[in-house]
DNA sequence: AAATAGCACTCAAAGCTCTAGAGTGCTAAT
DNA sequence: ATTAGCACTCTAGAGCTTTGAGTGCTATTT
């Protein structure tokens, strides 16, 4: 869907995306003139933007009433129009101060740049955690917590720790324990965990572990352990958006924040936006959260050193400051990644 | 603040408060007759009224309004007035059914407790872990991340599992890391994580142990995975109190919210809630959160196998449907602590 | 032919007035 | 002591008008 426009009309198409997306309110003739300081009529913006209606690219709510962008106008506008503000060495030197400040592990620094997000761009900052499923192992331990109670622990090479509590069959001494988890360390060394899913399958179905009780019992523990699928998004900063005008009606919040909040959904939304490399925007029905919201999503991926893969952006809505967050994602995801990878 | 009423009285007040906590509109006097058959006719339920105001037990928008319940006419309610419902034989199953799948481990029953608590009182749920501090000691455990990076795991007693990443000065070795676990395991063994943290601490300033520099490490690397303080609050349900019409306005919204962005924060204000046994109430500026912003607060504690306290309980309006959501409350944490003790 | 000035027209938002009715407080009657 | 009756109060909402921002068309300029 390739938009053809001339000079001119590119000139006020920007200035009224610009100009709605300061204000939140329709833009006329004479304010685009006013405010841009350009070099034609009003009633020369008023044929142009007769066309750009035509097009698809404006509406007007009523007649009287100045234009209004279209999600059209902001696609093209994200593609074409927008200059890029670049980011400023105080929102730098923030993000990170911030995103340093690893506290103590990877979810509480995931935590902390989503917050950095959502307070440089105002608006709602989302993190999705590398997936710990492509993850590699590193670590198992059994803990015996009571008589048939044990707490499986799972490590991942970034840090990550899963853990489960397990009911047993019957009861394990501390040795045992330790025995079964050396016996599975090796089995599991260097897979990933995802891999090693399989491996503990394909082990399961092996004879020689079916007649010895003791490693069938550490194969069915470990395989518990190793299917959990908790992985973590963080999305900060829902307050914020409480801000927009255009937020204002109380129905649509309740809308909103229901969607943020069954985040096992938001994570399978989240998905296709893993796919391809460097900023990704999505804007309006594009958006793979609730498609009718009015929301845009701004997203970058980053990378561990293990190669697992997470996302970061920003949501916001459709009426969104592009020029300042789209940097603002970009330099987050590619400091999150050098941080994540010097090993 | 004993408020003295006639029976008359008490049956007017009560009807007040009931009709307002359903519909949310100033009740006037025929209103009173009209809903609750009482046998006085509408001028004496006006002069009784005019008392109740001049008690401070209602106030009127203005003066052809009907009137509306200050907190002291429900803190009166709620103290001698209320009828509790007994609770639903649907409703306990339903919070049998939520809160036993415990899924894997105490932080996801508890988080799912709490999407109870607000599912069946459609208020915002709340839950507070049982202090991790005040915990028992079960394992600590060191593992080996990178060069000079290494994950320490501190498991207590009720299954709750921290971890910390640790940078050391110099490279250990996995057997040396086993060492000093080991030697951490036997020190702690027993102690609740507090007392750990004191008995760290006077171990280093054990004289023997300055000179043991792998000991010293260890005592230094576990002090740093003890003063952890990741104590988890689960809130949940907040998209449900934008259904009130108190809170249609945005400000009002922005501020609650924002007040429980920072969990941190939160915890604190609601220690004070984990003192009394048995269900509190909290209404209005009584609240420890956001004294004024008409809330209100039903809560009780639970208790663990290793006799530590948590809080779970209910966060809605002042005009909260306080006779069905305190039994809940109430069956809901004895529900807990059941689980919780039964090893 | 492209750009612009001018002008009649449109329409929502804001202000204004009026009314209906819910509710009160007082007084006189029971 | 209670209640019926009534005058009074005050808001919410309906209907109306005004205002002014903004448009689209046309005639005029370049």
């Amino acid at each position: 869907m390739e938009v053809e426009l001339s000079q001119r009309s590119r000139q006020i198409l920007e200035a009224i995306v610009e100009d709605y997306i300061a204000t939140a309110e329709p833009v006329g003739s004479s304010a685009v003139t006013r405010r841009h300081a350009l070099t034609f009529s009003s009633a020369t913006v008023r044929n142009v933007m007769a066309n750009l209606e035509e097009m698809g690219l404006l509406t007007s709510p009523h007649t009287s009433a100045g234009r209004i962008p279209t999600e059209k106008a902001y696609r093209f506008y994200v593609d074409s129009l927008v200059a890029l503000r670049s980011i400023s060495r105080e929102e730098k030197k923030q993000i990170i101060r911030r995103c340093r400040q690893a506290g103590s592990g990877l979810s509480d620094m995931l935590k902390e740049t989503s917050r950095t997000l959502s307070s440089l761009s105002n608006y709602m900052g989302i993190v999705v955690a590398p997936s710990f499923t492509s993850d590699v192992f590193r670590h198992i331990e059994f803990i015996r917590l009571g008589t048939r109670k044990v707490l499986a622990i799972l490590v991942s090479r970034n840090g990550t720790v899963q853990n489960k509590l397990v009911e047993t069959v019957r009861e394990f001494t501390p040795d045992e324990l330790i025995h079964m988890g050396n016996y599975l360390n090796d089995l599991m060394q260097g897979l990933t965990i995802s891999q090693a899913r399989e491996r503990i399958q394909a082990e399961m179905k092996n004879e020689k572990n079916q007649f010895d009780s003791m490693m069938s019992q550490a194969l069915q523990m470990s395989q518990q352990a190793v299917t959990m699928e908790r992985d973590d998004i963080f999305v900060e900063g829902q307050a914020r958006i409480l801000n927009q005008p255009e937020f204002n009606d109380a129905r649509r919040m309740q809308d909103i924040f229901q969607a943020f909040e069954q985040k096992s959904d938001l994570l399978q939304l989240l998905n296709c936006c893993m796919t391809a490399e460097g900023v990704q925007i999505y804007i309006g029905s594009e958006t793979p959260v609730n498609r009718s919201a009015g929301l845009s999503l701004i997203t970058s991926r980053f990378v561990t050193s293990s190669n697992t893969v997470g996302l970061l952006g920003v949501i916001g809505p459709t009426r969104m400051g592009y020029s300042s967050v789209i940097p603002i994602v970009d330099y987050t995801a590619r400091l999150v990644s050098r941080i994540l990878t010097a090993t």
